[in-house]
DNA sequence: GCTTCTTTAGAACAAGCGTTCGACGGTATG
DNA sequence: CATACCGTCGAACGCTTGTTCTAAAGAAGC
């Protein structure tokens, strides 16, 4: 009887991370329908057997795979934040100039969310309504964690151009930005997701009437 | 028997802005009261036991006052929009400079959302679910109006400095920044309404790297 | 053929959901 | 005193919820 609590196959759209992996195809479509599901509907909004009918599997076959509802939940959240730090920690790793670091991390955070929009979204915006469970604050932690990278990129740059807000308040809007869309305007950019990541990081870093795309940066 | 389709007291801090209201003043606190369960536990989490145990009121005795669970959701979401577009166009009608209409925007943003958060939260976060409503329409009309508003500054501001970036996306991130805390960073900044403001709009106009909050602003 | 293990699904469970109904106490009018 | 209305609420309705139970179909080894 397998069991979800494996730690493998992260939703990554590069090569098998972990070697062991032997069966477990089914179970990866499983959270994908449901990362779909909740992300559309929302988790309170979303019935068990809507996720039966989305990803194909019987309302009784899901529990097969999973423990249940927050168990889907907090999978989802754990792979996609453990994918984000691990992703962000390697293109972090070609580069060492402040700015270029922080074009990187840009990069990397909306890069993953075009690959993957439900497991994102449904990692920032939803939060277990269950039980005091430990499992949440695990997720929370490394959430931190992934803030705590974008924040210390931040404080040098900062030391560098001696900017004026601090950078807990600054790493907030810049999630904030990077979360974006799918909210107020409901844009629909259909821009390429280097485009996309510099007309960000250009806004942020040099702001709305800032200099041209091609003045400052790296 | 009342009715909850009176458009009547919004939730503005400012004076009786309909003269026909003369017994309301518990459906003010039923919206207060559901607002804030809406804003902590979503939409779909919120059970109408919930808003009876929040609200004080029975139950049975929500129906006396609101025609539904849908309905109060939409009374919510209603006079909340038409508050911001009332108290945004009271703001910009005091200056003509861009920029300077912009900084008014986006204090009195700010502004409201400091005094009624889970109002604005429960307006930005939250979606209908429920079946093909014409008030869900008028409300998504009415927010698009909002939205707007904003963009017709960015326009002129635009112009002003040459701004590379297009208007809509400048104002999706803007609105973002502005619908911000309470996400990823968590950040307890107990920030003065009129200091947060000007960080947004710094940040926003000049950019991390730009110049001190004293340089180019009005 | 028989057993064993994996995978699937139908049926049912108790609990919770949004909503409705009928009745109660309290003022104010006649 | 009787009447009518306003505000309020307990109890119950039918339905959906997350979860479990039981059984059966298919593959694999002996």
């Amino acid at each position: 009887m397998p069991d979800e609590t494996t730690p493998s196959t992260l939703p990554t759209s590069a090569a098998p991370v972990s070697p062991a992996a032997p069966r477990a195809p089914k179970l990866e479509m499983l959270l994908s329908a449901a990362a779909t599901t909740f992300a559309t509907r929302g988790y309170s909004g979303t019935s068990m057997r809507d996720i039966a009918h989305d990803s194909g599997i019987s309302l009784s076959g899901i529990y097969y795979y999973t423990r249940g509802k927050s168990s889907l939940l907090y999978e989802i959240q754990s792979r996609t934040i453990d994918a984000l730090l691990a992703s962000a920690a390697q293109a972090l790793s070609r580069v060492t100039v402040p700015t270029e670091q922080l074009l990187q991390f840009v990069e990397n955070h909306v890069s993953y969310s075009n690959d993957h929009p439900a497991f994102v979204r449904v990692l920032s915006h939803e939060t277990a309504p269950d039980g005091s469970d430990e499992r949440r604050d695990a997720v929370e932690l490394k959430r931190h964690e992934y803030v705590k990278v974008l924040r210390d990129i931040l404080d040098r740059v900062r030391t560098e151009f001696e900017a004026p807000v601090s950078t807990q308040f600054a790493a907030d809007m810049l999630f904030a930005m990077m979360s974006g869309p799918r909210q107020w305007g409901v844009s629909d950019t259909e821009l390429n997701v280097g485009i996309a990541s510099r007309l960000i990081y250009d806004l942020f870093v040099h702001g709305f009437t800032g200099g041209s795309p091609a003045t400052r940066a790296p």
